[in-house]
DNA sequence: CAGCCGTGGCC
DNA sequence: TGGCCAAGGCT
């Protein structure tokens, strides 16, 4: 059995008192059950996955990255990203001395940038602080930014087979299943019930196969909706099978209403470069590029303009003399907690005033607008109303 | 601790 | 088409 010592928590800088094994997880409350990893190990190593870019490897590096980009993404999201960034990263060092533009460029279109931010950190300090390596200890690993108590065990359990318990979207969805758990799996007592069960049937051995076949099954079979049960090593244990309560397991998320958002976004154009402006890290699309953007109260459709156009003149005439403005098809994007409609329109110049960045704003080549680090959307439109011949107008 | 933080696929 | 959700972590 592989088992690592958890003994040098102590030598790490404290990012918090959460514990791999914390007291409060209260092992002994729930028995364990080891005819439960059995089936999921037997499983797994029949009908797992095995091929995924990130396995068949113990490079922690590796490891590491596939589990940032995955937490909250789907696989199929993730591999394109994953096999450009190891083409360009392919060591912890060679993303710790990288730019941050180059590496949120590589993250563009991904999603949740302070993933990317944090990553970025996180390879500079396994560098200047942990001499290039990723420690075996997942009390460690979660002292790292980026890196929760979740990540903290898979990244372990991958890379070095250390005993540790995921939770993560999967797990939950499969506990709640087959220990039929009719509470919201958000409510803090019924994660912490799952972190019991999760620790409660960890296996002594074999724990890379355990920790994946929970998450293949939650991907294959335990899926959101039509879930495979007849092929389910659990089916004869599994609580909402047995019940006929698949399709009501787990419980949802109470849903609220969304709250609507409304901008403009501007569009300069001159000599086959448009302005962008860097965005500040804390809020949406943090530390990305995007366009000028400018905070309405009303719907696109019924926006007076007439106040929208003289702001957005006035910001264009600093940074040149605007020939033409033309309206462009608006766009709406959802994200978790709202959504945001925008109305772009189109300024070119007759001529530039500024040649140089000011106010946290660059010409960007309309050519390099692809390989640009923008919000998906953003680039979307961009690419769309650049694809045909007029780059140079 | 509840709110915040993206995007693409699915039905 | 639009609402829902996915390999969570941070503040």
């Amino acid at each position: 059995m592989k088992r690592v010592v958890v003994a040098e928590a102590g030598k790490a800088a404290v990012k918090k008192s959460k514990a791999l094994l914390s007291e409060k997880d209260n092992v002994g409350a729930i028995a364990p059950d080891p005819d439960f990893s059995r089936a999921v190990i037997a499983w797994q190593k029949q009908h797992g996955r095995h091929a995924l870019p990130w396995q068949n490897t113990r490079d922690a590096y590796r490891v590491w990255l596939s589990e940032i980009m995955l937490q909250q993404t789907q696989v199929a999201a993730v591999i394109p990203y994953y096999l450009r960034f190891l083409e360009s990263f392919p060591t912890v060092a060679d993303l710790a001395a990288a730019p941050s533009e180059q590496v949120m460029a590589h993250w563009s279109g991904l999603g949740y940038y302070s993933r990317a931010r944090n990553l970025h950190r996180c390879a500079q300090i396994v560098m200047a602080e942990h001499g290039g390596q990723f420690s075996a200890d997942p009390a460690v690993l979660e002292t790292l930014p980026g890196i929760g108590r979740s990540t903290a065990a898979a990244i372990s359990a991958f890379s070095y087979g250390t005993r540790a318990a995921i939770l993560d979207g999967n797990v939950k969805r499969v506990f709640a299943r087959v220990f039929g758990i009719d509470r919201f799996p958000g409510e803090k007592a019924v994660e912490n019930e799952m972190w019991q069960r999760a620790v409660a049937l960890l296996p002594d051995q074999d724990v890379e196969a355990y920790t994946q076949g929970l998450m293949d099954l939650g991907a294959t079979l335990c899926t959101r909706n039509r879930p495979d049960c007849p092929r389910c090593p659990l089916a004869n244990r599994c609580v909402a099978y047995q019940t006929g309560r698949t399709a009501q397991l787990p419980v949802r998320k109470p849903k609220k209403a969304v709250p609507e958002r409304y901008a403009s976004m501007l569009v300069m154009v001159h000599d086959g470069q448009i302005l962008l402006e860097q965005r500040p890290d804390q809020g949406i699309w943090g530390g990305l590029l995007s366009l000028p953007e400018f905070a309405t109260t009303s719907l696109p459709a019924s926006e007076q303009t007439q106040d929208l156009q003289a702001r957005m003149t006035a910001f264009a005439k600093r940074f040149g003399v605007p020939s033409s403005m033309a309206r462009l098809q608006d766009f709406s994007h959802g994200f978790t907690h709202f959504k945001l409609h925008v109305v772009p329109y189109r300024v070119d110049l007759q001529k530039r005033t500024h040649s140089v960045a000011q106010d946290n704003a660059l010409w960007y080549p309309v050519a390099r607008l692809a390989d640009a680090p923008l919000p998906a959307p953003v680039k979307k439109l961009l690419v769309a109303l650049f694809a045909t011949s007029d780059l140079f107008s």
